[in-house]
DNA sequence: CGTGGGGTTGACTCAAGTCAATTTGGGTGG
DNA sequence: CCACCCAAATTGACTTGAGTCAACCCCACG
């Protein structure tokens, strides 16, 4: 796995807003989040933005511009970061020598495919109250399974962001987050999250 | 590219309603369809089901099994259909001999999520107007580049899988497709669709 | 030739969106 | 270091697009 490490031997440091990449520049490599906090985002031409994920360190971003050779999103920083640099080439020569490495790609792409699913299933069928739990919740795991406390925790974006991620306005998230404060499922103070009732909170998913 | 032959010589058909697979199942191989219609779904724990995609001859199913060696929705047909199946771990091996083939696998697995990222944005963002135009022009164009008349087609799925691929409820989307038929934009009798006016029905996509 | 699932349509409801006023707080320059 | 400024967030009042519920039609199939 020494050869990987070549692989990944790039590093990039980011600022807060700094563009990883843009919609319809050509591909050449993904993107390994190494520290920080991005955001991924489609534009519509008519100027609608839907955000597609928000990516923690360890997760990989850019998979969506292998189909086409250019990105399809773009990517920002939402606070300082830093990047690895996968050059794609050079991944897929590595893969076909190992096949350890090739079915971790698979998988990692298609992990992307059942997120995507997820969200869609959110999207689809899911009330305001439900989305923003589910939002949450996931966040907190998230969070937890990099050493983080999953029950208080800054949000690094803005409500205007969760909002599009969630197919909400913002008006809709900072309502919604204050209604679950009042029934004391946890207390928001502008980016600060604290979940006091992750039970009750979790039950809030799937309820009609 | 003998040997992608012998890889997808593996051939079953199905009957309307039948399962190719179901979520939970374990994972052992693709799906290439070669005549037919079918549906996939994820289905939540509380009963409801989003419709992830329609999928028509020479798509690719199954690609969300990868990541969990399960797959993680339901591969329904809509129609008498064929498939071929191809065995994955045999298709990985020879992926690692023919480049062209890995970089055909990624590109489908990325395309996918890109897919799945234009579905996002519109289920995010869209009026129900916008939704039922985007998911009828993307049939057209789909039918099209297989030969058949992009103005003309027979629906394969009911109103209310229209509804759950598209967020709407089935009397939501039978209610837009009527007004659709007033306007003039095209005819519509239960599953035959005509499409009078593309260039209108495109304008509506984006419109506020 | 009945029967039931799929489709259409209407009347009414309600969750979320819109618009607007106000507060809060972080960042910048004097 | 402080004051100012502006973007972000909150909250309220009102509107609306889509959901809900219900009646009815239609035709495909047994």
């Amino acid at each position: 796995m020494r050869l990987l490490d070549a692989l990944t031997s790039l590093k990039r440091a980011f600022r807060r807003g700094d563009y990883l990449y843009r919609s319809g520049e050509p591909f050449r490599s993904l993107f390994a989040i190494r520290t920080g906090f991005f955001k991924t985002q489609v534009l519509h031409e008519d100027g609608r933005e839907q955000v597609t994920g928000f990516q923690m360190p360890g997760e990989i971003i850019g998979l969506d511009a292998i189909s086409s050779d250019a990105y399809t999103c773009d990517a920002v920083a939402l606070e300082d970061s830093e990047i690895c640099e996968i050059p794609f080439d050079r991944l897929e020569a590595l893969s076909r020598e190992l096949p350890t490495l090739q079915r971790h790609l698979h998988k990692i792409m298609s992990r992307e495919i059942v997120r995507d699913h997820g969200i869609m299933m959110l999207l689809g069928s899911m009330r305001a109250e439900e989305r923003l739990a589910v939002f949450l919740l996931n966040l907190s795991q998230r969070l937890s399974a990099r050493g983080y406390s999953p029950n208080a925790f800054h949000l690094r974006m803005t409500r205007q962001e969760i909002g599009s991620y969630l197919g909400l306005k913002l008006e809709t998230v900072s309502r919604t987050l204050s209604q679950f404060q009042e029934l004391g499922l946890l207390s928001v103070k502008v980016r600060e999250v604290e979940i006091m009732d992750m039970l009750r909170l979790r039950s809030f998913v799937g309820a009609a």
